[in-house]
RNA sequence: GUGAGUGUGGCCAAGUGGUCUAAGGCGCCAGGUUGUGGCCCUGGAGAUCGAGGGUUCAAAUCCCUUCACUCACCCCA
């Protein structure tokens, strides 16, 4: 094994692993152009502060996962670890504000966050996210929830859950926050050591503590749902109406709070039945305040992201088969100098007329040639000999039934679309 | 950042102090006469046994260090 890897946390994406990749992706643009959303692509990195302000200082991406470099004008910049920042920066530059609202957007790219990297978690790893911005209805709520539902749907995926919670707005939720602080404060000897820290610095996150000794307590505890304020109820509520409407189901968890700062009212997540660790499918919210943090008009919004490699995991997992990319059906044979210009020029030609093809290996044998056919998987050999060529002919071998013919290398481009039902 | 497990040719893998200048399988390459694959047969290429140091007459095999990978915690997609 010679020095260079690929960075820790990172992976090659073989052209064996590809058929999975595309499928997903096509999935994805599929669906989002049927429910009217555009693709959006930004830059793989931006100014450090869009991060910082967006997605908060306080969250553990900021604090201790990003990539932040300085270039070489002394700017601080950041390899992107999330897809909703970057898409609201766009949404303010482009004054987007100023199109018919909503804006529908969606994205696939790669995000990286510094981690130790383990099953379902990458240092790079791949989104597919979409957004809605300009629209504080809770009937986007549910567009953005129906759509990763039936995403996941369209990819085959089966047995998969999605949890809902309300996590109130600025006005409800500082309320909620202090009932839940004096709940735990009169319990902290029954908390974890990470819990009391978490009891000062983000009192949410002891709700969602996978230690044994917080589990009743964090189901005791009191829920966020059960504080909002009007508004952000009767959104709330609105939102399970629409759900009912559509025909998906959910269970609401007050015990859902999710890592970034940003989001307001509704989050929610897509689970796998075999919970493991790492099995979040995808996440989502409601993100109100965002557009205005990072300098934009105020804009209500709403988004989801997924990770590729966790849908892939799980499509095999489950063992769903996906189509396999078209490839060339035909290898060219030849035996010498001449009769390989003579393929070269053949494999041109069928080409302009749309049938892909391989030339043998330069130096090797029929045989030789022949049997890199059949490794390749090619139905089709095409050989051109010493023979042939003064004849103006080609054979055509069937590799799969073993049966071979001779034919006018005129006609070798009809007789191949025939052959290979094209 | 913390904890555990693993590390022998592209892949799987035997070997736990000398017979290892490392078995076997897969894959790859080539041949099995005259221009023809897939099965079979034969041959070939390919490993400083993750790296560095130590113990020993002798180490892939023991000790130390280090790196990487895997899994889990944390957190998230």
């Amino acid at each position: 094994m010679s020095g260079f890897r690929a960075p820790r946390g990172t992976q090659d994406i073989l052209p064996e692993e590809q058929p999975l990749w595309h499928y997903v992706r096509k999935k994805a643009e599929e669906i989002c152009c049927n429910y009217g959303y555009g693709r959006i692509d930004t830059p793989v990195f931006e100014a450090t502060g869009l991060f910082t302000r967006g997605v908060g200082q306080e969250t553990d991406i900021v604090e201790k996962e990003m990539y932040t470099f300085n270039d070489r004008s002394g700017g601080s910049f950041t390899l992107r670890p999330e897809g909703t920042a970057p898409v609201c920066r766009a949404y303010i530059e482009h004054g987007m504000n100023s199109l018919p609202q909503p804006v529908r957007l969606y994205y696939l790219a790669p995000a990286f966050r510094y981690e130790r990297p383990q099953a379902g978690r990458m240092r790079q790893h791949h989104q597919f996210g979409f957004e809605v911005i300009g629209d504080g209805s809770a009937l986007v709520d549910a567009e953005v929830i129906r759509l990763a539902w039936r995403f996941f749907e369209l990819l085959g995926l089966s047995r998969l859950s999605i949890v809902l919670n309300s996590i109130g707005c600025r006005q409800c939720r500082p309320v909620y926050l202090e009932k839940l602080k004096s709940f735990y404060e009169k319990n902290t000897d029954k908390l974890c050591p990470d819990c009391r820290v978490r009891l000062e610095k983000n009192p949410l996150r002891l709700l969602d503590c996978k230690q044994d000794k917080c589990q009743p307590l964090a189901m005791e505890a009191p829920g966020s749902v059960k504080h909002l304020c009007p508004d952000c109820l009767s959104h709330f509520e609105l939102l399970e109406k629409y759900l009912a409407i559509a025909g998906i189901d959910y269970q609401i968890s007050h015990r859902l709070v999710r890592g970034l700062d940003y989001y307001t009212r509704t989050v929610f997540e897509v689970l796998p039945e075999d919970k493991g660790s790492q099995s979040t499918l995808g996440g989502g919210g409601r993100y109100d305040g965002l557009i205005q943090e990072i300098g934009g008009r105020p804009a209500p919004a709403m988004g989801f992201a997924a990770g590729i490699e966790r849908i892939i995991l799980n499509l095999n997992r489950q063992g769903i088969s996906v189509p396999a990319l078209p490839r060339p059906d035909v290898l060219l044979a030849y035996t010498d100098g001449e009769t390989r210009d003579e393929a070269l020029a053949v494999s041109e030609g069928l080409g302009s007329s749309g049938i892909g093809s391989v030339l043998g290996r330069e130096g090797s044998s029929l045989k030789s040639q022949l049997r890199q056919a059949n490794n390749l998987g090619m139905k089709l050999a095409v050989i051109i000999g010493s023979d042939e060529l003064r004849e103006g002919r080609a054979v055509v071998r069937d590799l799969q039934k073993g049966t071979q013919e001779t034919v006018s290398r005129k006609d070798l481009g009809l007789v191949l679309t025939a052959s290979l039902n094209i």
